[in-house]
RNA sequence: GGUCCUGUGGCCGAGUGGCUAGGCAGAGCUCUGCAAAAGCUUCUACAGCGGUUCGAAUCCGCUCGGGACCUCCA
């Protein structure tokens, strides 16, 4: 397996030279969505640049263990350990059991990650099926010393945890630094430290989601499910964590600490964050109410966009910005984006009615090598695109007789058009194949082959008055050099 | 307030010392019964000021602007 994988590496702030524990092989673990509510784009965007790189790593050859977690249990409310959890608030809201919204929200995010031609994980572990692996971790914290019960509350000890291991490497900060920013703790605070966070939390009579443990009922922390699962589907220590920007400082500094203070290693070797998408320069999140569904994103249904994009239109315009930089959403760069997407995919549609030559006016190999250098730059979509754009430029001269090529590079074009774009990019057309469909494109072969007589017989009237009624139709025809194509106007 | 990121042409967005990505829009051309589309070619840029250097969008400093995290969030 050659190649010169570079990944920007959180722990390092640099980029370094990707090499897996064990040779060949993957592991990486991407936190994944809560299901209390539907996913909006910003969270898509991070399963999207993560699905972007467990592709390339499947192209360069890697067998990758690649796990994304539900969380279906747990998550708080607020900073204070008080309140409903999300599900059972959610669940009062909607009349359901708090696993009913489980179910909804997860069968919504799979329909969404499939919508955007997105692989799935080879493990989705969800944390309401690993509660024994959660408490036998929290067990074995305490029994390390670096966790307390207080009144069936379990507490990470993050004081005393920093003596021996660096707390806040992930951010690049110092325990005194943090503790600055924190509230005092007030008279009724269970908690020793101003710092720490739970590993399981005590069931209020009310709560419906909840487990029996060692301190009572109760479910699991925050923060604990990731650690539990991630051990326990990949090793203690393992190559890539990955998960959005926003939780580098919290989430996965907590992480890192249960793991290390569990196991006395570092769980992880490169830490991957994505970074954020934003709305007229502001981060899109459920809380700041500037988002939109991804439904809502196809059918143009929402006040902030002016029409309808396809999925595979936002893939690529994702595509087009590098995951580690934030990307600004505005109709205007979404409908450059759905041009641009097209025409890269006819310039690929004509790959296989190219003509050869004894010789190539491009060079083909050079072409490849960009490609292969762009993606072991940690991951550079956008030069990757620019580099497919230049191979349309080639496809299309080619095809209007204004430059040559070789069979041998016609050869090595195509795999490289296709590698990248579709096993890659993970683009793929978006024709569809229903019966309805087919019957279309009978009644449109009708429809053109009369055009086409009359246009012979130089009877504009005729021609024109199907182009015309079929416009009125929001079917518009292009005479192109290379015969009549059609589409429908959403 | 603390930690960190960022400011590129009309718009989006790469690039981290010399060779000025790419897409969209604009302009020119080709094709064409007309129309539309498409293809080819092409113009416009590095927030401001100062410094380092033979040379800076790229390194350093300051100023101004934008953003993220520090509280649940991809």
């Amino acid at each position: 397996m050659e190649h010169q994988l570079q990944i920007y590496n959180t722990l390092s702030r640099k980029k370094e030279h990707f090499k897996p524990i064990n040779p060949g092989m993957v592991g990486m673990y991407v936190c994944g969505p809560t299901v209390y509510s539907d996913v909006h784009l910003g969270n898509c965007r991070t399963f999207i640049s993560f699905d972007l790189i467990y592709r390339y790593l499947l192209h360069l050859g890697y067998k990758v263990r690649y796990v994304r977690n539900i969380t279906d249990a747990g998550h708080l409310e607020g900073d204070r350990d008080e309140g409903d959890d999300k599900f059972a608030k959610k669940a009062k809201l909607e009349q359901l059991e708090p696993m009913e919204i489980v179910q909804r929200y997860t069968l919504g995010f799979h329909d969404v990650m499939r919508e955007f031609n997105t692989l799935p994980p080879s493990i989705e572990p969800t944390a309401t099926g690993h509660i024994c692996e959660q408490i036998e971790m929290a067990k074995e914290i305490i029994a390390k010393g670096y966790a307390y019960e207080v009144n069936g509350t379990v507490y990470f000890d993050v004081e005393k945890y920093n003596k021996e291991f660096p707390y806040g490497q992930l951010t690049n900060r110092k325990l005194e630094e943090l503790l600055e920013g924190t509230r005092e703790l007030g008279g009724q605070d269970e908690k020793k430290g101003r710092l720490d966070f739970a590993l399981w939390i005590k069931a209020k009579p009310e709560h419906i989601m909840r487990w029996p443990s060692p301190w009572g009922w109760g479910f699991p922390g925050w923060h604990i499910e990731c650690s539990a699962m991630s051990s326990k589907y990949l090793g203690d220590t393992f190559d890539i964590h990955g998960g959005g920007m926003d939780l580098q400082a919290t989430h996965h500094t907590n992480e890192i600490a249960q793991s290390q203070a569990c196991n006395h290693k570092a769980p992880v070797n490169y830490w991957m964050h994505t970074n954020m998408l934003t709305v007229n320069g502001t981060r899109m999140s459920k809380s700041a109410g500037n988002g939109f569904l991804p439904g809502e994103l196809f059918t143009g249904n929402h006040p902030l966009l002016e029409k309808g994009y396809s999925p595979m239109a936002v893939r690529f315009f994702m595509m087009q910005t590098h995951y580690r930089s934030t990307l600004d959403f505005s109709n205007e760069a979404l409908q450059a984006s759905e041009k641009g997407y097209a025409r890269l995919m006819n310039a690929i549609k004509l790959l296989d009615n190219l003509k050869t030559s004894s010789t190539s006016t491009s060079n083909i190999q050079e072409l490849k090598k960009k490609c292969y250098e762009a993606m072991n730059d940690d991951f550079n979509a956008p030069i990757l695109v620019a580099n497919l754009f230049e191979g349309a430029r080639i496809i299309n001269s080619v095809n209007d007789g204004k430059e040559n090529i070789s069979a041998e590079d016609l050869q090595t074009l195509k795999e490289t058009m296709h590698n990248f774009v579709f096993d890659v990019l993970g683009l793929k057309n978006e024709s569809s194949n229903t019966s309805k469909d087919k019957a279309l494109q009978g009644v449109m072969d009708i429809i053109l082959d009369i055009r086409k007589e009359a246009k012979a017989k130089k009877d504009f009237a005729t021609s024109d008055k199907l182009r015309d009624d079929l416009a009125k139709n929001n079917i518009t025809i292009k005479d192109t050099k290379d015969g009549v194509t059609w589409s429908i106007q959403e």
